[in-house]
DNA sequence: CACAGTACCTTGCATTGCAAAGTACCTTCC
DNA sequence: GGAAGGTACTTTGCAATGCAAGGTACTGTG
């Protein structure tokens, strides 16, 4: 019913830019949306099972190796639809709270 | 994270009219927000359990007698906890997903 | 080489939502 | 008055989601 929200934020920032995980952390971080590595790694792995995510590894310049996403075009459609499925809940959330 | 979403319409429409479980789930619809019979009663039970939602049974003038509920106080303040809840998550989402 | 820092991954649990099946009451109609 | 059908409430078992906690592995520094 209200699945795939947190799916939605992050096909999002993999649809903009190459993205590691630990940065998708610090990203919905500032958005105020607490997300740890437990609840993370496993969304990755189902994004990138169903084809809607690929990675490949970049060294980084200071640590171990990166996992970089990006968003694949399977993904950019299945992201329009959680956004649309998104924007329904928030009317409708709307829509049954502000009934006088 | 996304704790409570129907918990809050659901307490929401207690704290406005005595209500009884088939008239949810038929003004939930009405919102779009479709809720069915297994997810509902769980729900109502597990308020009335924690002090939320109190009941009384009253005759249907066609059928079965049935449950009505109201919020409590406790209900009330718990209530404007979901609701703010909610505001910020859709906030933080629209920060996340809109962000460049 | 030991240590600290960064990054990735897994396991087990609690919560949430649903499909499906079940129980009980009430009215209608023959 | 009893069978049929509608309304209402309840339970069981499963799937998905999110998280705490713990674990593995790579890299630079002293």
């Amino acid at each position: 019913m209200r699945k795939g929200i947190l799916e939605m934020c992050i096909l999002g920032m993999a649809a903009e830019n190459e993205i590691y995980p630990t940065d998708i952390i610090n990203q919905l971080k500032e958005s105020q949306l607490i997300v740890v590595e437990g609840t993370l790694y496993p969304i990755l792995s189902r994004l990138k099972k169903a084809n809607l995510l690929n990675y490949r590894w970049i060294e980084s310049s200071a640590g171990p190796p990166r996992k970089y996403y990006t968003i694949t075009e399977e993904g950019k459609s299945f992201l329009e639809e959680l956004n649309q499925n998104w924007t329904q809940l928030v009317n409708a959330v709307d829509r049954s709270t502000k009934k006088s």
